[in-house]
DNA sequence: CCCACATAGTTAGCTACCTAAGCATATTCA
DNA sequence: TGAATATGCTTAGGTAGCTAACTATGTGGG
């Protein structure tokens, strides 16, 4: 009983959800489905290889990118701005923060303008941290679509962001 | 000071992978690096979308992912054979069967052919659930590339797989 | 002026995912 | 056959993300 490839890493086929979609008697398109079900499936992917890609440098993806947001700000935000600029809940900022200031790459301070504010601060050696994975980072994020030409990419980001648009039928009541 | 838009939700934008590169005096293609990053922010917002449309029937997507994969095998299969075609660890297997065996979803029972396997068996309730939430879960991720054409649709698939190909330069030694 | 309500941040408790280590059972081979 | 190795699964401990609840400070209206 040699099984077919099915080379792990759950990407569905085409198959699978024909398969599905008739079981239930369903009128459902197959390929809209697979297209939907290997976004997913992606997306799982390609967030697991950017944890393994911000871990080699003593990161997570969710410490980069605050790190990265507050540089990109001049340094100093605070963590109700970065939660909305990252897309995450406050409660995660302070997660992330708790763990940047262990490693002395950020810093709080309290708010001047207010009493119930905190300010996230870059430190020298988080600007350093930032400086010393760039080449490597944008390198690698690079070849991530390196198997695209130019055109390609134009084309892909196209579409992606509609693709992103119909994130809310996924979510809206 | 009106800050320009900037919509949460972290979609980076052209200008700023452009000042990332220029702060360091990298020579990374901006485009590039746009659509690596949109890509990862898009995932995320995948991810999270889809753990929502989950969670409104009692589910999380490994736990939807789990049942599907076992109904699409006869209903039977060892951990480790889920962690290897869901392309998790283990040990995630492990904690998903907890949750699901809790829920009456699935049920564990020792391998007749090896002393020290399991298998996991799709319960009738496990086989049910999948049925009730069928014609809302495939409506919706049709929804989801429904801002693309049959075409379009055929093209991203083909670009999402030379991008997933990708995938191993961010992550190889 | 004070009370009601809004906002900032943290804490607690949940799920999913990971790696590494542990335990039990199989298998292989000298 | 007995020891070394491999395999199956679980457990322990870590991170990130969420929501909900709590504290403290700000703000506005009667």
């Amino acid at each position: 009983m040699t099984q077919p490839p099915e080379i792990g890493s759950g990407a569905p086929t085409l198959d699978q959800a024909r398969r599905q979609i008739a079981r239930y008697g369903l009128t459902a398109d197959p390929q809209a489905v697979l297209v939907a079900a290997r976004l997913m499936a992606a997306g799982a992917r390609i967030g697991q290889a950017g944890e393994v890609h911000f871990g080699r440098f003593g990161l997570s993806t969710g410490r980069y990118r605050l790190l990265s947001d507050l540089e990109d700000h001049g340094g100093e935000k605070s963590p109700s701005q970065l939660a909305q600029s990252l897309g995450v809940s406050r409660a995660t900022v302070t997660g992330l923060v708790d763990g940047l200031e262990r490693e002395g790459l950020v810093a709080r301070r309290p708010s001047t303008e207010d009493g119930r504010g905190n300010v996230v601060i870059l430190t020298a050696r988080g600007a350093d941290k930032l400086r010393d994975l760039a080449p490597e980072h944008f390198d690698r994020m690079q070849g991530l679509v390196s198997g695209l030409t130019q055109e390609e990419r134009a084309t892909f980001l196209d579409l992606l962001a509609r693709v992103v648009a119909g994130i809310d039928a996924l979510t809206r009541d």
